[in-house]
DNA sequence: CCGCGCATTGGCCCAAAGTCCAATATCGGA
DNA sequence: TCCGATATTGGACTTTGGGCCAATGCGCGG
């Protein structure tokens, strides 16, 4: 059971808000979750959240940029949409700037808020597959041990066994073993697969 | 003379705020053009142009946004950055999600819109980089011959001579020939180089 | 103290790649 | 029609890489 479906994270403080947008977004197939507070919201946050955050940007405690700017901090790429009453230039910049999908204003057309969920969603999907790739990459490089990784990145930059050995100072020989052993760990029979491993793991 | 100076040009219908915004930024020290509308802008626009653009939203003719539009079609890299006096949040969310590096309203703060502008220079800056790093990479691989590039696209994958040969109907006398003369062609001497310069090119 | 993982090295053999040599064939132009 | 670029192939030889078996030394935790 893999399959924790997308949510749909609502945080509002005005429940009237939480309500009609919630009903809005569950008639059209969605999972959704509610929060009066962007608190409440990061105490139920868990890191592998997938699907996307709406969220108001004037409200008591910490504000929506806050809590956009907590989701950076946290490595949290949850994608966000804001969805405000009160929305200024200046803010909605800030908030593109920080990475927003989008910035609606309240009274929002159910089709744009739609729309905009269904970008967030095709975001959070896209980073979900290239950051699963590139934490795979980097899984399978960390197996390597500490010499092995010296090796490898001297491999990475198409050195010679006898190069490699006269750089780590031991003998051509033993870099013979060293590559072996790197790319049977690496699942990889090239170096050009090496190479290509390498990048997926940036 | 391959050092063109970066340039702000200044795009807005009102002569006042081209007048002011030019003075200021030529007192900081950089080099501005002006125009009065998008279109004598996009007429006097060369592809090769560095710097970056500062431009109002609401113009006769062309608006801010189309002028956007008519950059990113012609891709033009120049950044932009808009100045606009009645700027409202839809505007700029669409500027911002356009790829604008900034959208400020007046009257700005000059602190504001210097640091914008230096904040679309060096945006600017990588990117040259980046793309003469692309181009580079791309023309050394334009010199290839149509079967070099066969024999290329194969090393990429990490294939072995006879492997190659059985691919593409020779043997592997052909392809060894044929290796050697892309890795000189390509000015490296591994495999591993040559994958990273496939990289670059992207 | 012993076992285990890790790094190290040796020998032997074979496969693959790099480097010289040279030769033929085709095709599009000058 | 002859030239030049390209593709093709062969031979001979050297250098590198890969696989297999075996052995030593070191440090760490049971």
């Amino acid at each position: 059971m893999t399959e924790a479906a997308e949510t749909i994270f609502l945080v509002d403080d005005d429940d009237a808000v939480l309500r009609a947008v919630g009903r809005l977004l569950r008639s059209a197939g969605c999972t959704v979750r509610s929060y009066p507070s962007a608190e409440e919201f990061i105490a139920a946050h868990h890191d592998g959240a997938m699907g996307c955050l709406v969220a108001d940007i004037s409200m008591p405690g910490r504000t929506g940029l806050e809590l956009q700017e907590w989701l950076s901090h946290n490595q949290s790429a949850l994608p966000i949409i804001f969805l405000t009453g009160c929305g200024d230039v200046p803010t909605s910049v800030r908030a593109m700037k920080g990475g927003a999908v989008d910035f609606l204003t309240k009274p929002v057309e159910e089709m744009e808020l739609l729309e905009a969920v269904d970008a967030a969603l095709q975001r959070g999907r896209r980073q979900r597959i290239a950051q699963a790739d590139r934490d795979g990459a980097r899984a399978l490089l960390n197996t390597l041990t500490a010499r092995e990784r010296e090796v490898f990145d001297h491999l990475l930059t198409g050195r010679l066994n006898k190069q490699i050995a006269a750089a780590l100072g031991t003998v051509e020989k033993t870099i013979k073993v060293h590559r072996a052993r790197v790319l049977r760990k690496l699942g990889v029979s090239s170096i050009a697969e090496l190479v290509h491993l390498a990048g997926r793991a940036k």
